[in-house]
DNA sequence: AGCACGCCGACT
DNA sequence: GTCGGCGTGCTC
């Protein structure tokens, strides 16, 4: 009899440097190497604990002789192999211990949680007497819990925990269960509920709602979308990667539904990843108007039973379709032949905590594995990706017309350096208040867009140069009309003084954010009904969903609002879409600025006009010339992508290089700083074709009383070199007091 | 990440 | 005298 030793990833991740993937070895007693496979689920003997993890690799011995023992099998059949797969493949990629990225691959605990439960163990009167007078003499705390438990029989740890000091409770429990008296076992504290799988109530009204004749189910495509559909087809059950690119309107989603439908009918599974939770109802609604199949939603604040429950029947196949935000890529799904990922170019498929994965990534890499069919979809693709369209690495599907032949919206951009040597300082342009007019005449509904929330981004004193900063981040504070400075970063709050408080002097509120649009909007149009959705208005569960409806149901006239309102929403009585600031966002330090204005600008377009009234956009802006701004105007991809990749080449950017951003933090800045240049030696003098930029100061450069330092490096490619260069970090992963946290191709600025 | 140990200030 | 703050070290 071989003795069978197991690779662990524990759930409750012991990472710490020089335990690189953050698995642990363990022996399996001969009794339960029947039980064993790779993807089982185990309880494992950590320290003074239990936790539970999957096994990763079997092996049949090792050079470790004193190992511990698997304590047991709970779940055989875990983890299919290919999501062990895809594990390996998001820890190798993105550099982060295989613990946790097996971890995301987990359904949550669904209520169940092991704990320790102990038993009374001495029976009848004399037994009880004589123990009670054993424990007089014990710990001081061990009088209460022998009484407790002598009472009950049995308890959980937690209830005795709360009988006095934790640390006093262990002690006097060690005692008892030295003197025999009582034992003491690990289970499973509350058992996961039958559940109803989430899915979304509107859509599943209006899927009711579609005759039994099965009308209303029916596509019909146009020519491009025919073609479109029919490659897609041919390759589900092969694989195969797409980029389905169709300007806005053009209809991306009758393709993914007539392909799911194609998928479903020869038996495999279908999955929709979307950028945003707040765009899962909409997907669900018209995939339950087309498709005749359980779909199951799964996104971040679902409850935990909730997730579990969607996990464990996509994984036995009973799930046939399911929409979520990226996490929802980490289903087991057997049986999966179409991956969609809609809205491609959206910064929120990368992952900002470990592991940072990329969902496009993953989920090309998902397809590869399991034969399945993926379509990456987008109006404005990211740069990356039509790259590789063009290089023919993935299959470029156009969809170059508007459905239904509505017309492109007419685009008008304002510049605001003639609105300002006119005299005009107001936070709207006359055209655009006199676009607004219109819209308000005709009982129409306009969309003021501006990226950023509050009154003022600043407060300054005009005397002495006093701004307010945030006690624990390097940021200026906002103003916000109920009288308050916020901290955007860290959520710090504090009442606005009325005067400096170091000169006396008077304070100045700087800058524009949606409640001054908000203030001027009401002003200039007291008798419009008038809605805002930013952070501060929707933060609340329920309360985006309300103005959502309140606003496409028609009873009001103007939203204003930041990034949420411009995602994928369909308001028909939309006529006039308004971009408040059109630079915000193209002055951001960052190589990708201009391609998220660009895309930006598009899609916020796409809102206006889509159905029988044609669509008016108005951009202000002081740069009316950029290219980004000017061919968002005329909704030219084509062009922008051109003069994108050309600067991409020119400078040394992705797709031409792999970024890999090295963050430093910590409370001591010196420490910090030194830890960063320690490592730029490093890289530099063991690799001198990686191109190491830094340390720089992140943005903002403390954060939450951390301090803040990167380092950029260009690496040529990043498959041949990730080998060479994880041995160089491993060891500054998992330390404390500076930590080290590596993303490769980042996409949001740091 | 937990969870322990261990060494120093403020309180019944 | 204790309670508990978090620095440091360990977990197959």
């Amino acid at each position: 009899m071989t003795n069978l030793v197991v690779e662990v990833a524990v759930s409750s991740t012991p990472v710490y440097a020089g335990n690189n993937d953050g698995t642990l070895s363990y022996r399996v007693a001969p009794e339960l190497s029947g039980q064993v496979q790779m993807g089982s689920l185990v309880l494992v003997p950590l320290g003074k604990r239990r936790a539970v993890g999957v096994v990763v690799a079997i092996k049949e011995r090792t050079d470790r002789t004193e190992l511990k023992d698997v304590a047991a099998v709970l779940v055989k059949e875990f983890l299919p192999p290919e999501m062990i797969e895809i594990g390996r493949y998001v820890a190798g990629r993105y550099v982060c211990p295989l613990a946790v990225a097996v971890n995301a691959l987990m359904p949550p605990a669904a209520g169940r949680r092991l704990e320790r439960r102990w038993c009374w163990l001495p029976s009848g009167e004399e037994g009880v007497n004589g123990a009670i007078s054993l424990v007089s003499c014990l710990p001081a705390p061990a009088g209460d819990v022998a009484e407790y438990l002598s009472r009950r029989g049995a308890a959980w740890e937690s209830q005795l925990l709360q009988l006095g000091p934790r640390r006093e409770v262990r002690a006097a429990l060690e005692a008892l269960k030295a003197h025999g008296l009582v034992r003491n076992e690990w289970s499973w504290r509350g058992m996961p509920k039958e559940r109803r799988l989430p899915t979304d109530v509107e859509g599943a009204a209006q899927a009711a709602a579609v005759k039994p004749d099965g009308t209303g189910r029916h596509i019909t495509l146009d020519a491009a979308q025919l073609r479109a559909a029919t490659s897609i087809n041919a390759a589900l059950g092969r694989g195969g990667t797409f980029l389905l690119y169709g300007v806005t309107g053009s209809g991306k989603t009758e393709v993914y539904l007539s392909c799911a439908a194609e998928a479903l009918a020869r038996g495999y599974q279908v999955m929709f990843l979307v950028p945003e939770h707040s765009l899962i109802p909409q997907m669900v609604t018209r995939i339950n108007q087309r498709l005749e199949a359980e779909v199951a939603v799964v996104h971040g604040e679902l409850a935990d039973g909730e997730r579990a429950a969607v996990w464990e029947r996509a994984r036995i196949g009973k799930v046939r379709v399911i929409v979520g935000t990226r996490a929802a890529l980490f289903t087991p799904m057997p049986r999966l032949g179409l991956i969609v990922v809609d809205e491609e170019h959206a910064g929120s498929y990368k992952q900002d905590t470990a592991p940072r994965y990329d969902a496009r990534e993953v989920a090309i890499k998902r397809g590869q594995l399991q034969r399945a069919v993926v379509v990456l979809g987008s109006a404005t693709p990211s740069t990356e990706i039509f790259y590789l369209a063009g290089q023919g690495k993935i299959h470029l599907l156009e969809l170059p017309q508007r459905a239904g032949n509505a017309g492109l919206p007419r685009v008008e951009i304002v510049d605001l350096r003639a609105e300002f040597h006119d005299g005009h300082h107001g936070i709207l342009s006359r055209r655009l208040v006199e676009e607004i007019n219109g819209v308000l005449t005709a009982g129409r509904q306009a969309i003021l867009f501006l990226n950023r929330r509050g009154y003022a981004p600043y407060v300054l004193c005009r005397q002495c140069g006093h701004v307010p900063l945030c006690r624990h981040c390097a940021v200026a504070l906002t103003y916000h009309r109920d009288g308050t400075l916020r901290c955007h970063y860290c959520g710090y709050i504090e009442r606005a003084e009325g005067k400096c408080p170091v000169c006396g002097g008077n304070l100045s509120r700087l800058g524009s954010g949606t409640q001054r649009v908000e203030e001027e909007v009401r002003a200039l149009w007291p008798g419009a009904r008038i809605l805002r959705a930013d952070r501060d208005t929707t933060a609340k569960k329920g309360q985006w969903e309300k103005i959502y409806r309140t606003f496409a149901g028609g009873e009001a006239d103007i939203l204003i609002g930041t990034q949420t309102i411009t995602k994928g929403m369909d308001f028909p009585g939309v006529t006039l879409v308004g971009v408040v600031n059109a630079d915000l966002s193209l002055y951001q330090p960052d190589f990708r600025a201009r391609e998220r204005t660009f895309q930006l600008l598009t899609q916020v377009a796409g809102r206006a006009g889509r159905r029988d009234a044609p669509g008016t956009v108005v951009i202000q802006t002081y740069n009316p010339q950029d290219p980004a701004i000017a061919l968002a105007a005329f909704q030219d991809y084509q062009r922008f992508y051109a003069q994108e990749i050309a600067m991409r080449r020119r400078l040394g950017y992705p797709p031409f290089v792999k970024l890999v951003r090295l963050g430093f933090t910590g409370s001591d800045e010196a420490e910090v700083i030194a830890a960063a240049h320690e490592v730029a030696e490093l890289i530099s003098n063991a690799e001198s074709n990686i191109q190491v930029l830094g340390p720089a100061p992140g943005y903002p450069s403390r954060l939450k009383d951390l301090y803040r330092w990167q380092l950029m490096l260009k690496v040529p490619g990043w498959s041949r070199y990730k080998n060479r260069l994880t041995p160089i970090l491993a060891p500054y992963i998992g330390r404390r007091t500076i930590r080290m946290i590596v993303d490769v191709g980042p996409i949001n600025p740091w």
